[in-house]
RNA sequence: GGCGCCGUCGCCAAGAGGUAAGGCAAGGGUCUGCAAAACCCUCAUCGUCGGUUCGAGUCCGACCGGUGCCUCCA
């Protein structure tokens, strides 16, 4: 049974679905104005990994997330760049679905945005002034928070400890300092639409109700987001959408996932102390970074720090190893002893376990590493059979997790291999023993070929006793990311990443 | 000031009343010409002080330290 943290009833609440075999997820997307950093990341693969599981118990998954495409920070950035508002917002919308794809991250059923979707925000707020819960004054349409009896029961506050810790008013036309903007009325030359109350814009909160609501129905699942929108983004989205449907919940789940953090300090674009997606992306594979986005639970904050990331690097290699070597025996057709049925059910029961307690990621990493410690620890005895019953039950797992590329064999690195490997040839050729044999490779061929005769070369010298050489060329081929490990079958080689790239 | 969260081995991190998962690092082995990889072994009583309980990282209280939200923010 599935139990998920709901930030509304501060429970570990059992998941039923408003409809059976259905569930239908919004979670708070980006206000697109520049590049997106990890922690955008983090919250598109954590709602990422809850959708698969989803999917996983057989759910029928309606995943939405929309763009904030207008708003001030927006027209700030659009105006000092002097490009057209639209423009910045669908580039760094591009930018971050780019990015997150590079995480694994599957695209979403729909990302509705803001300026695409106002008709309906009109709609609401002309039905929330008709209904009496907003008024309008001199620069905008507002909603009128002591309207709404319920205000504040998500984020747990009383409106009159918030009205102590609000700030001074902007507008002193505003009935309260809580009461916030459903409609903007344009400035000069600020984007408008036209509406009842004349030229202007959606204010923040509202586009998140018109979107949920126009594609997911009320009453829908899942709303997610990251902890720092329960208050007072979330809280004004369940007023609004209360207020305007009539009917309770707006959400059956409200889920919250937490902040990546930098030295103990949230990760924040006024505090510059982010890492943007792009420059990890370059460092770093995308599916080690979505490893370590997953090491911990998802409403912990996560505190981003280079070591920890490189742990994740050397654990996913681990893993990548490891299920290279249970590719090869599956496809081996070897007989050997079987695995015992009662291992593999134990092991699905205890990932199934762990994804129902909340999506306890860090639990299914455990696991993982206790099965391939036994598959590593028995696979010249195992047979091909067993090690396909193992392989059916990984792919359940890494599925779920979003690990597509584990147990693949990285052939070649990047653009630049060739050349780095012509450059170790030229080194080798330093040492006059080698430069002879070495001169014979066909420069033209293609880089795995070239590999595989220094490879060739440098086996003939170890069968010469000649480790001086061997471990030379072994030295140098480690510089460019090639680990050659000598066994009695053969040298075998794989491809790491080395800093300065994959 | 209000509402929260967190403090578990050098580091990362599960556990949430029944006697401390896992990973990285470290040390010792097996294997290897040496490595690498893999495997085996070793490695914590849970911020402090009280309380409840047969039994407490786990519940309650106080305190110390850190941090989030209350303003835009995933």
């Amino acid at each position: 049974m599935l139990k998920v943290y709901n930030t509304l009833t501060r429970n570990f609440d059992e998941f039923k679905t408003r409809e059976n075999g259905k569930v239908y997820m919004y979670v708070c997307g980006v206000t697109p104005y520049d590049y997106p950093h990890i922690g955008h990341g983090r919250a598109a693969v954590v709602y990422d990994v809850i959708h698969r599981y989803l999917e996983y118990k057989g759910y029928e998954v309606f995943h939405i997330s929309n763009f904030t495409d207008i708003d001030d920070k927006i027209i700030k950035r659009s105006n000092e760049l002097g490009v057209y508002y639209k423009d910045l917002a669908e580039k760094y919308a591009a930018i971050y679905l780019e990015n997150i794809d590079a995480l694994n991250v599957k695209r979403l059923w729909k990302y509705p945005r803001a300026t695409e979707e106002i008709d309906k925000i009109i709609e609401i707020v002309k039905s929330l002034e008709d209904k009496g819960y907003a008024y309008e004054i001199s620069d905008g349409v507002y909603y009128e928070v002591r309207k709404f009896k319920e205000y504040g029961k998500l984020s747990h506050r009383s409106v009159e400890e918030l009205r102590k810790g609000a700030r001074i008013e902007v507008n002193p036309e505003k009935k309260d300092p809580l009461d916030f903007a459903l409609w903007k009325k344009a400035k000069p030359g600020e984007p408008a639409w036209d509406s009842p109350w004349g030229k202007g814009r959606p204010g923040w909160h509202i586009e998140c109700s018109a979107m949920s609501l126009k594609y997911l129905g009320n009453g829908f699942d899942i709303h997610g987001g990251g902890e720092d929108l329960i208050f007072p983004h979330h809280e004004n989205e369940i007023a609004q959408s209360e207020a305007y449907t009539g009917e309770k919940p707006f959400v059956r789940y409200w889920l919250h996932n937490g902040m990546v953090v930098v030295n103990k300090e949230k990760m924040s674009k006024s505090l510059k102390n982010f890492f943007t997606m792009s420059e990890l992306l370059k460092r770093y594979d995308g599916e080690v970074i979505r490893l370590y986005l997953i090491t911990i639970s998802y409403h912990k904050p996560l505190n981003f720090d280079m070591e920890s990331l490189e742990q994740a690097r050397k654990n996913y290699e681990y893993f990548n190893e490891s299920k290279i070597k249970l590719n090869e025996l599956a496809n081996a057709d070897k007989p050997g002893t079987e695995i015992e049925g009662g291992k593999i059910a134990a092991w699905k029961k205890s990932f199934e376990e762990a994804m129902d307690s909340d999506f306890n990621t860090a639990n299914v990493l455990a696991l993982l590493f206790e099965i391939f410690k036994f598959s590593n620890a028995n696979i010249v005895s195992l047979s091909s059979g067993s090690a396909k019953k193992i392989n059916a039950l990984l792919k359940d797992i890494f599925s779920v997790l979003g690990f597509a590329k584990i147990g693949e064999k990285r052939e070649t690195i990047n653009l630049s291999f060739k050349e780095d490997l012509l450059k170790v040839i030229k080194n080798l050729k330093k040492n006059p023993e080698l430069a002879e044999k070495l001169s014979k490779i066909s420069l033209s061929e293609d880089a795995p070929e070239i590999l595989k005769e220094i490879i060739d070369i440098r086996f003939e010298f170890r069968k010469q006793k000649r480790f001086d050489i061997s471990d030379l060329m072994r030295d140098e081929l480690k510089k460019i990311g090639v680990v050659l490990e000598d066994s009695k079958e053969g040298t075998k080689y794989k491809l790491v990443m080395t800093d300065e790239g994959k």
